[in-house]
DNA sequence: TTTGCAATACGCACCGTCTCGTATTGGTGA
DNA sequence: TCACCAATACGAGACGGTGCGTATTGCAAA
């Protein structure tokens, strides 16, 4: 659907707040009533889009090099890497604005990150594999991630491969059954 | 300062969405222009307003009873339970909206619930009185579980006792060195 | 008087609704 | 098979309403 691309090119390089019905419209080449046929608010649309995958970038999803720790070290990283250049803080506030402001949105934000999102997956896996014991939080440990990348894109904090390490080591804890408990050297 | 108490209470019972400049000119008894005059946008407004501490409900510092882990769920209990309340969600979520979307709240966000947080001033404690090892990451910990406040707000997750049980336990995670590591029953 | 400020008028942008004129579509009868 | 004709979907954009941020006005205290 061309008026779901149009707001994605417009949500890409605008964000959600500059996003106007009447500039989706124009680059849809569409009328307004159009869109508000299929749709009933910007967040609608936007939570579509979610949907469709045509606000995230590709391969957000961490790797699986056996090592849990690893890989979620990696990703994070990743995520920071992505954080700080050009246009990441903005997309990554527009849609902490947009989950915020719109339920839709937000329903949304949770089917693409919450309870079966690419990171509880790979918690599963490393389960199955034995690196996770089966009662681990795997939800909560998701969520502490995530949260603490929303936290930071929030209050603006810089952020390094030091807190990506730290903020791993919060999330799995004593729950790493392989190879013992505490890695690197943590102090401020 | 009037300007600041009409906009808190307006935010209050309105949200940052709604709030207008013209309506806290009204509520306030002044001109727009003087508001102007001292606040560049309505994003710097309501930063002023949580700086001066009249936005958050009073009390959301956790007790210090002496163990950390139970501070720590009764605390989040607490915040759960004010998410819950009616007007809760909607405050949380404008504040956040208000964060995305103003560099001036995001950093004031960052000053109220970051570096030195009350939550990383009670991690302080627990430190001091051998609860917590000196070198454990207490910023990524504080992190982890305000992120994981906002992470439920924004999806819209409902959270009862047992979340925030087995998020405490995600942050705290080996580092309790006084009795023991693994509490509860964690299974899914 | 002068000055500081509340009040308010202004032009702009966008909202969501509406109306209009133009395709497009699918059914019907010769 | 083909011409005719609703019915419908759509692009375009006018419209009234609201809030923005700026500029002007007029009152009241010093």
């Amino acid at each position: 659907m061309a008026i779901l691309q149009a707001t994605a090119r417009l949500f890409a390089d605008r964000g959600y707040e500059q996003l106007t019905m009447e500039g989706i419209a124009h680059e849809a080449g569409v009328g307004k009533q159009t869109i508000y046929r299929w749709w009933t608010s910007k967040g609608a649309l936007v939570a579509d889009c979610l949907l469709e995958g045509l606000l995230l970038p590709e391969g957000i999803a961490p790797d699986d090099t056996g090592d849990i720790r690893t890989d979620l070290v990696t990703w994070l990283h990743k995520i920071f890497v992505l954080l700080e250049s050009k246009g990441g803080p903005a997309l990554m506030r527009s849609l902490i604005a947009a989950g915020a402001e719109s339920d839709d949105v937000g329903g949304r934000l949770g089917d693409t990150f919450g309870t079966s999102s690419f990171l509880v997956e790979r918690f599963d896996k490393a389960v199955a594999v034995g690196q996770l014991p089966p009662d681990a939080p795997l939800q909560q440990m998701g969520e502490a991630l995530l949260g603490a990348v929303i936290f930071r894109t929030l209050t603006r904090a810089p952020a390094d491969a030091d807190v990506a390490a730290r903020l791993v080591d919060v999330a799995l804890g004593p729950r790493l059954a392989d190879d013992g408990i505490r890695h690197g050297d943590l102090s401020e």
